[in-house]
DNA sequence: GCACTCTATTCGAATACGCGAATATTCTAA
DNA sequence: TTAGAATATTCGCGTATTCGAATAGAGTGC
């Protein structure tokens, strides 16, 4: 199998589409920010977190299928860690984006507020 | 309504993987790093991607319910551009941890192939 | 072996998403 | 106002995702 550039960078752009779907999930950030204070078992993440086991269980599938988290036996326990803290840096960076578009949208709300007023 | 800490956290959970959501799709992905060489026209942005129109312009419309493009009518054109570039940095930070994961897994590949052979 | 803890998987239903096809809207020019 | 170009929206279908519930492993200690 060939590809010219093209097709390359689109199937990059196909793979990455996976990798920003696995972060598309409220429980699956939330676990990575877990994650990023080090590795912690499946019931303390789901403690932590407040879900259910099996839910947990599922989203650390996820994670795992794709790379982003490790998962080591200890006893009876699972010690799941990330794999690249770089993913927190994905994380942050795209949270700061959010931050930034809230307050943005919060300059145009007061401005529609005062618009309203004048 | 008050929120405590925790609910604030996971508010900002919430709308993080929305915005993850939106980045999760290659032609959204595609259509980012058009903008990001500069405001495009849509038919621009179809003939680039190879896309039929109808297909940008509902991408574009995410895009633009997200905040992440804003558009400007030129003419009967409409001219799309990124509302903030760090958009940009996120997506390049996203495919740096792609290439790094294929890195590995091509290692491991690897790895798995000299034990075959051993 | 059995009981117990911890974790993983499967199943089904509800919901969300992406796409093509068709249609609607908006602007320009004559 | 009619034609035509550029863009947007709606609809319907196939598919993917998420969750709870139930169940299945896997390891430990007796």
């Amino acid at each position: 199998m060939h590809l010219d550039e093209q097709e390359r960078r689109r199937e990059l752009y196909r793979l990455q589409a996976m990798l920003c779907q696995v972060l598309a999930d409220p429980t699956r950030i939330e676990l990575i920010e877990l994650l990023g204070e080090g590795p912690k078992a499946v019931k303390e993440l789901a403690q932590a977190t407040g879900q259910r086991q099996a839910k947990i269980s599922q989203h650390l599938a996820v994670l795992r299928q794709r790379g982003l988290v490790h998962a080591q036996r200890v006893g009876t326990e699972m010690h799941y860690s990330l794999t690249d803290r770089r993913i927190l840096d994905a994380c942050h960076l795209t949270r700061e984006l959010l931050l930034d578009q809230l307050l943005r949208q919060g300059e145009l709300a007061e401005s529609v507020l005062l618009g309203e007023r004048g």
